[in-house]
DNA sequence: GCGACAG
DNA sequence: ATCTTGTCGC
């Protein structure tokens, strides 16, 4: 369906939010993750980069560029990311297990952020991790791995993430086919040395043209 | 009108 | 997101 009005959108996001699946599958036992992030210029360069969960190398990696005409609305985030984001998961040579998407997932005013619609529309399993937050949430204890649930109107949709001591925590939230829980170790995975995940830092320097 | 507001 | 100087720490 061509998206082009906000009106239009909101109703695909309602369309398509029945459709999220928070169970993890299955046996899940991820060996690769992609980052994936959209750099602006006068057009948007969207990468996807796919790291080795075990080494956090890059495995795999791919850019496209195109003109950008949705433009940045808060909750709306997907529309103008999305139509690169897309056909660049699809130029990669191997199938990531998991999606970490640069914003929200299921903490989002409709329950379907950026990362819920990526990975409806892809099958694979998503989840959100953004570097400020909508909704309540209270500061996390000051060591790595503390967490504190975000809330919207006293129901869970995410959660802060102290991914490193001495700076502001992550927030993270599911996408599609994800707990709560594999989320947050999954992020603690990618995140040894900094506070963002190391899939969000690969494709942010590739959306820039570095590496 | 005023504050909030993923990137 | 992007603009943009200095500062602190490994």
């Amino acid at each position: 369906m061509k998206v082009s009005t906000e009106d239009e959108a909101i109703a695909e996001q309602l369309r398509l939010r029945d459709q999220v699946s928070q169970e993890t599958p299955e046996g899940f036992a991820p060996k690769t993750a992609a980052g994936l992030d959209v750099h602006y210029t006068d057009r948007g360069t969207a990468a996807v980069c796919v790291l080795d969960l075990a080494t956090l190398e890059v495995v795999d990696q791919a850019v496209v560029t195109g003109s950008v005409d949705f433009p940045y609305i808060s909750g709306l985030f997907a529309f103008r990311e999305l139509p690169l984001l897309l056909p660049a998961l699809e130029k990669l040579s191997v199938t990531p297990d998991v999606l970490v998407c640069d914003g929200q997932g299921i903490a989002h005013p409709r329950r379907f952020g950026l990362a819920c619609h990526a990975g409806v529309l892809t099958g694979i399993p998503s989840i959100g991790v953004s570097k400020s937050a909508n909704g309540g949430w209270e500061m996390p204890g000051p060591n790595r791995g503390d967490w504190t649930r975000i809330e919207d109107e006293r129901r869970p949709i995410g959660r802060t993430l102290r991914t490193r001591e001495g700076v502001k925590p992550v927030f993270l939230s599911i996408g599609h086919k994800m707990d709560i829980d594999t989320a947050t170790e999954l992020v603690l995975t990618l995140t040894p040395k900094y506070r963002l995940p190391e899939t969000t830092r690969r494709a942010d320097r590739l959306s820039r043209g570095l590496d």
